[in-house]
DNA sequence: TCGGCAAATTTGATCGTTCAAAATTATGCC
DNA sequence: GGCATAATTTTGAACGATCAAATTTGCCGA
């Protein structure tokens, strides 16, 4: 054989598959060693200036980048985040999902992490998820995970706190578990919303409740319930009604043409909002004028419907900071547990569907 | 030091991190080399029975894994898919983001991946992004990317294909380069939404079509027109109004209760069907009856519409499939470019928005 | 000029796996 | 039974990086 290949000074060349540059290539290049040029890269402040200069250059010229996997098998730490996706539930999909994974993909992108996607179903039984999260952790593919759409007792968190595996959750974590969530204060906005009604006058406000029985549900109706018992003398009501939408609307539609019809709606998500601006019409009545209508979530839709939806908007970016910050605290000392969760506002966009007076 | 410390047979202790099981541990649980465990795992048929039996047992026995940095470092392979997370445009939020991901996980499951999701943003330039990429690359962290809303002369395909790297796009990609795409027929199945209204009777079809300029939505338009054409005598029209809800409201409006009203609308996407349903209302008409509507991508939006509304479905698990297969044709043999993309039907799924007459 | 000590750099070992080749055991056939 | 050949298993090396320890260099004052 001929003389060690020198790597390609122009790797550029497509059709090719060019040998892949090390850090002994580099070290060469700079006719340092595999070590010195391992130090510029983590440990700058040891090396001379000079040399680090030279190096950087090396590493510039040749376009080097450490390769992943020799480094993870060295240190034990994969700059990966784990998230399970959540089965395709066809009867609630998930709309703020796609933008949550921007969210979180930009987060760990400023720490230089970044998203395992992985399946998870749960409607496979809990054995299934558990071998789903295991396989993971034991084939070293990540350093944490993050789990969204947390509820009480989630088996998931139970899969991980026993594996004693960092993790990082959006959505309350029962006591007796490592607090280590976040969460959206849905009482608060919801009680916020309220009062905003309340202040423009309202005093027959109705608050419309998804059957489903999820945590976030029940904090959003504690939430107007709390709002509602601290307001001026005035009479609540609180419809659960079913989540088959032409139901909901004679529901609605029932109570709008009842005597003592609400001047607004509250709803616990924005596709309420929707079916409630149906049934506002259906009823000869419009939004925004006769009845007030608020939403939560801030999906896309509330703009575009006619009159714009008012609702509680998720900050997604600071819950995905705020999850990438609190794994990656986990990942470097897995002994400090939290002492508690992390409660981030939900803020009230205002629209046309709640008129000022 | 004392004798080399043997594995915990139970690695169930959640607060202690126990050590790492590897391939040596399972080796001599066994009785058998490395080698043989590596073989049982990668090619079994190598194995007499009596010995497969015996490593297996003990592989499940310890819960053994091999570590997938050191089996990447060695192979070359990495069983990871790479996924740009494309900038959250609030202007037009990509509501088939999350079950797309969803999807996109299985499909790669079903075949051993996993998808990696990465910051990406077109908003930050070019260069921007080809560092996104190359970065991954280098890093040696995927063995191919899976593309979505992919457009003509997509910048991150001349990244890839002049990096001479595997990926597969959902979207077409112009000629010249490789064609490992996969796409939904929008034509064919615009066509058949006004191949339906046609078998209703409707002769004045109206086309809704978005301001952005995208190829799908020129796909959908092709489809209109060519259905059009075909169609028996009858009039039909054009509409190209702006993004903006209110002013595309009006100029529906002003369609309908203009003389000849069209008795059909169709939408490019169900965002604009939605607005078409506000314009149909406030012109004092009924969606259904008065003017039947049909939308396209079939999100969840549909089904809570009342009436419920007509649109094409995008056959995501099986777009999911087809892109990861062909990717992992690309990566087993990366000279074999396919010599053309794959068109997947998008079925029209009929609701009452379109009643029989 | 020469210790002494800190700073800078290099060397050897190692992470856990698979490849390639060598060594061992089993099988078939006369 | 003996031998060629196939089947099975083992051994040594390597993937590309970082750690730990050893070595060299640089700087300062006596």
């Amino acid at each position: 054989m001929a003389a060690a290949p020198s790597p390609l000074t122009t790797a550029r060349r497509g059709t090719m598959t060019a040998r892949q540059v090390t850090i002994e290539d580099v070290a060469r290049a700079a006719g340092v060693s595999r070590q010195t040029v391992s130090n510029a890269l983590n440990a700058p402040h040891r090396l001379r200036e000079a040399t680090l200069a030279r190096v950087t250059a090396a590493i510039d010229e040749l376009g080097y980048r450490p390769d992943q996997s020799a480094r993870s098998l060295r240190t034990g730490t994969r700059k990966v985040i784990g998230y399970p996706a959540p089965a395709d539930n066809p009867a609630d999909p998930n709309p703020l999902m796609g933008g949550f994974l921007q969210a979180l993909a930009t987060a760990a992108d400023d720490v230089g992490h970044r998203i395992l996607l992985f399946r998870s179903d749960p409607q496979q039984g809990a054995r299934a998820v558990a071998k789903s999260f295991n396989d993971l952790i034991a084939a070293r593919q990540v350093d944490g995970f993050i789990l969204s759409d947390v509820i009480h007792d989630d088996p998931r968190v139970d899969v991980l706190t026993e594996a004693g595996f960092p993790f990082a959750a959006f959505g309350r974590i029962a006591p007796g578990r490592p607090q280590n969530w976040v969460d959206i204060d849905s009482t608060a906005a919801t009680a916020a919303l309220v009062g905003l009604l309340l202040d423009q006058g309202h005093r027959r406000i109705c608050y419309l409740n998804s059957a489903a029985s999820l945590p976030w549900l029940a904090d959003r109706r504690a939430g107007f319930l709390q709002a509602a018992a601290a307001a001026p003398a005035g009479a609540f009501e609180v419809g659960v009604p079913d989540d088959d939408p032409a139901a909901l609307t004679h529901a609605v539609q029932r109570l709008l043409t009842g005597p003592d019809r609400p001047t607004a709606l509250v709803c616990a998500t924005d596709w309420l909002a929707l079916t409630a601006y149906q049934a506002v019409r259906a009823a000869d009545l419009t939004v925004g004028s006769d009845v007030a209508v608020t939403g939560f979530n801030d999906i896309p839709l509330c703009t575009l419907l006619q009159p714009a939806l008012t609702s509680a908007r998720l900050p997604l970016a600071a819950i995905a900071h705020a999850l990438v910050d609190r794994l990656i605290a986990a990942v470097e000392d897995p002994a400090a547990v939290p002492a508690s969760g992390l409660l981030l506002p939900a803020e009230p966009i205002v629209r046309d569907s709640t008129p000022g007076r």
